[in-house]
Order: C-alpha cells, then sequence, then structure tokens
DNA sequence: CCTACCGATCGGTAGG
DNA sequence: CCTACCGATCGGTAGG
C-alpha cells in the first residue's frame, strides 16, 4: 500500500470538501473540528495543521466552493444578439451550472447570521467587479443599431443586474421554502414563469 | 416592591424575546440556554419551566415572531381598484411593516440550515391557506367589468404571488449582501425599481 | 398540591 | 501527522 495517495495537497482537499458539505448542512456552530477531521479521516491535531482554526477553515470553505465560480463563467458564455435572447440563455446556463439543488445558498446564509457577515466585504470586493463586467454584452445588445427588436426599459444596469440576480435568488429560496411542504409537486414550471416576468418587466412593450 | 412584576407570563415574554434576538444574530447552535438565561433575567433551571429544551424554545420563537404576522395584515390591508393599485399599495405596506432592517429572514435561514427545515411543513401548513386567501381581491380586481385599466397577464395566481414575495426575498437579501460592503450609499431607489419590474412583468401592455 | 426558582453538578464536547 | 491533554462551556437535570 503506497504512501503516496495521501500527500498533504490530497489531505488538504477531503479536509474542505468534508468541511463544506458539514458546513452547508449544519451551519458553523453546529459543526465541529472533531468531526472534519474524523470524516476527513485526518486526526484533529493534523487537521490544525492545515488550517490555522475554525473560522480560517471556514473562510478558506466559503471562498472556494462560492457559488459564483459557477456563476460567473454561465454568464459569461451567455450568447444571443437581442437582449432577450442572452436574457434567456443566460437564465439557461445558470441553472444548468447551479443544477436543481436549492442549497447552494446555505454557505451564505451561514455566513450572514452566525459569522455576522463580516466576509462579506472581501468577498463582493472580488466578486461585484467581475459580475459587473459580464453585464458589457447585455449593453452591446441593447444598441439601437441592433437589428433585433425589444429594446430595454430605461433602468440603471446595476439595478437591472440585481433584479436579474435576485430573481434566482426568490426562485431558489421559495424553492427551499417549498421543497419542504408536502404540496403538490409541480415539475418545474416556476423558473420559467419567473424568466418571462422578468423579461417582460425589464422590455419596452412591442 | 410588588412580587406581582413577575409574573409567569412576563417572564416567559422577556425569555422569548431575548432567545428571539439571540438566535437571529447568532444562529441555533451558536446561542447557549446559559445565554439566553442570563440576558433574561431567570435562572437556568427557571428557563426549563418555561419551556422542555433549547429546540422547543426555538420552535416556539420561530412560529410567534414570525415574518408571517407582519406580513399577512400588510396584504389584507391592500386596497386598489386596478391590479397595479394594488400590488403598489401592497408592496408599500410590505415595506412599511417589515421595516428597514433586512435581518427579519435570519430566523427561517437558521431553520433551513441549522435545523435542517423540519419544521417548514407545520409552519407553511399554517401559513400558505391564509396568504393564497390574501390573493382575492387582486383576482376581483382583475376582473374585466373592472373600469380600471391594467389587465393581468395570464400567470397562474400562485406563481404570481411567488413572484411577488420573491421579489421582496430578492431585495432584502441583495441588501443585506450589498449593506456589508462599503460601497457608495444609494439611498433606497432599489425596491421600487423592484415593483416597477414586477408590474410590467405581470401587467398587459397598454 | 401548585408555581417559580435556587446552587450545584451530571455526562460530553467546544476550540486549541 | 499522531496522542494526549488544557480551561471553559455545552444542554440538561439532580435534590430541596
Amino acid at each position: 500500500m503506497p504512501a503516496r495517495h495521501t500527500s498533504a495537497q490530497h489531505t488538504r482537499e477531503r479536509i474542505l470538501s468534508k468541511a463544506h458539505r458539514l458546513f452547508t448542512r449544519r451551519g458553523y456552530h453546529g459543526t465541529s473540528m472533531r468531526r472534519i477531521a474524523r470524516e476527513a479521516g485526518v486526526s484533529l491535531g493534523n487537521l490544525y495543521n492545515h488550517f490555522r482554526g475554525k473560522e480560517a477553515l471556514f473562510t478558506t470553505v466559503l471562498f472556494e466552493f462560492h457559488p459564483y465560480h459557477r456563476i460567473l463563467p454561465a454568464l459569461q458564455a451567455a450568447q444571443g444578439d437581442s437582449p432577450e435572447a442572452l436574457v434567456r440563455d443566460a437564465a439557461a446556463r445558470l441553472v444548468a451550472s447551479l443544477g436543481g439543488h436549492p442549497d447552494f445558498l446555505n454557505l451564505m446564509f451561514v455566513e450572514l447570521v452566525e459569522l455576522n457577515g463580516r466576509h462579506m466585504p472581501k468577498l463582493f470586493g472580488t466578486i461585484l467587479p467581475k459580475l459587473m463586467s459580464s453585464l458589457e454584452p447585455l449593453a452591446r445588445a441593447d444598441s439601437p443599431q441592433a437589428t433585433a427588436s425589444g429594446r430595454l426599459r430605461p433602468i440603471p444596469p446595476p439595478l437591472l443586474f440585481r433584479a436579474f440576480i435576485g430573481l434566482f435568488f426568490s426562485y431558489y429560496i421559495t424553492e427551499m421554502f417549498l421543497s419542504r411542504v408536502p404540496a403538490e409537486q409541480q415539475p418545474q414550471p416556476g423558473l420559467e414563469t419567473f424568466v418571462e416576468i422578468f423579461l417582460h418587466g425589464v422590455l419596452e412593450p412591442d
């Protein structure tokens, strides 16, 4: 049995994976360093050789597993020569990359409530500028010279983007709430309707 | 000094108030029964005379302080003889009753993440039917006989309501995120724009 | 027989 | 990368 398969890098990634799973399922104070160590197959002492402490481990998980890493490429890959086509394609790529499980926001909730959002400035300081730059194709598609119909209504781009991201927040969060209710299970006509409402909301009428 | 001012009812309400504040600010596992007892001015033993245990205390807080108690009256009081007027009035009453502080959702996040949403069925089983009944004025205002203009587009009422509630979720949650960022502080043009986008989204064009 | 409440301590676990 | 520990605090309960 070679000793190679337990390199420091592999161990670190195993720790981060298990820590991510536990933090999203049980929160910050509900997750113990001992349990992370046990599930990752390392001793408690060795866990502290890889991370200075519990909060350092949490922030590493928060940054490395943040949905932004999936959101940004999805937005940048969006294509379409009208605002409507662009928004529809971006929405489709977002749901494809985020998947159907609406628990990817849990880390942010844990950060907001249990850590009092103290890492938000650093997190959004690096994320917001890059997300804003992904708005440029939308402004270009909205140019008056564009052949495609359906101009954007005069809405400040940051607010429009916030509403677009908020569209997914609201969809996933109501989904989290409703998925716990034993109500009738509709397949998922919800998001498409949300996108339609958003599109009618931001586009000039024909 | 009369002994009357420490009735059992008063003590219970003091416990619930402090527990609500702590659970909202520090989460479930980050809040100890000892601290709740200390801040409420009761002994730990007496705290257990009022509540069977920590989870029983949390669920009581979850139900008695749920924003639904402010949301439902606000929706029921909404007035207007067109869908647009009704939605605008409902939105104004909602922000007025929920206030500017966007932390009223924290208890739901704690329940979803740390308690795994195990109380959601009971919570929404009592809430959803009442919320749905608050949709009736909107359907009435949308009647073809109504003199006011601006018919609703054909959207299933539950989805329309979900999008309306989601509008506030997305506004408050992006507000929670952005309020931590030292960016430029706009007064709050956000929510009005969100309402405009929603209205254009759900109404037939003129 | 009830309530409200005490000081002390239970078996385990927290981060380090 | 491990065992062996620390000061303190956890949720909950004892007798009175």
